[in-house]
DNA sequence: CCTAGAATGAGAATCGTTCTCGTTAACTAT
DNA sequence: ATAGTTAACGAGAACGATTCTCATTCTAGG
């Protein structure tokens, strides 16, 4: 998705939640989407043209979170990494590195995916639950820790 | 596994990496073992006989965390909760009620789980990295829930 | 252009977790 | 069993990520 319209899409979301969407939560979305996977408060400034404060940066994560623009992930102790919701960025899953704690995203083939959708549909109905999203947590090492 | 038992592979594990298995750390691996889902530290405390420090808890927790007999669970932000590991109780995933919030454990059959196994190496292959871990999370509503 | 209410920035406060250090308990060899 | 050595423990301070407070600054609507 490309700037503009996902500005749009994100704007009718803040819109409808009676928030508005300022200059400096365009940024942070901004920031978000040029990123290559979650991204904490901490390392999201450090990407920002000009630095926001980290208590302003928290409450626009949390305004963000609140209208289902962004998600937390919380697979790395003690700090939480914000990403854009499916419906903006489309669906993916996380590999986390054991040793730096890096956090990256993985698109999964189209065949992939399918495999690990079926996968779902069938535990999911073999334990009795509805599905209604997943995901694949991968740990490791990353190419620059192996 | 009965408390024997498990006592007895925890304090072999523990004596493989020069740690004793002393009194604060059965108690805690007791604690464990008792609950039905991961436990923060502040909750092992109400539920332990006599109550230990905080200090020492979390040093018994990371203890035995580098003697993988225990791994955290991080779902809730800000919270890191502990459960046994996987070898001392069986590999599992876990389901989370998006409705009322419970997470159960899902045991796969052996052919799901050589499917997930075979799907993240692959996967992981691709991409450039070293697997050690895997979990795969479903989220949707629960039995009570749909 | 004015005004009311929302958003922001700076710093203090909070909360989970880790660190420090003096004391206590657990193995080892006698 | 006892003494000596060293790991483990307890108490409290310190730390880091996040949240809160409140005075100031924007922003949308009139």
């Amino acid at each position: 998705m490309g700037a503009a319209p996902l500005h749009r899409e994100v704007e009718r979301r803040l819109v409808e939640h009676d928030v508005r969407y300022t200059r400096g939560r365009r940024a942070v979305v901004d920031a978000l989407a040029d990123s290559p996977g979650p991204r904490s408060a901490a390392e999201l400034v450090v990407t920002m043209d000009d630095p926001v404060p980290l208590s302003s940066l928290y409450r626009t994560l949390s305004v963000l979170e609140e209208s289902d623009v962004v998600v937390p992930h919380l697979a790395t102790k003690g700090i939480a990494r914000y990403e854009l919701a499916e419906w903006l960025t489309g669906h993916h899953h996380h590999f986390i590195c054991t040793s730096c704690g890096a956090v990256e995203d993985i698109e999964l083939t189209p065949t992939d995916e399918e495999a690990v959708d079926s996968l779902v549909d069938r535990i999911a109905e073999r334990a009795g639950y509805v599905p209604t999203n997943h995901e694949l947590e991968i740990a490791g090492l990353c190419k620059e820790c192996a």
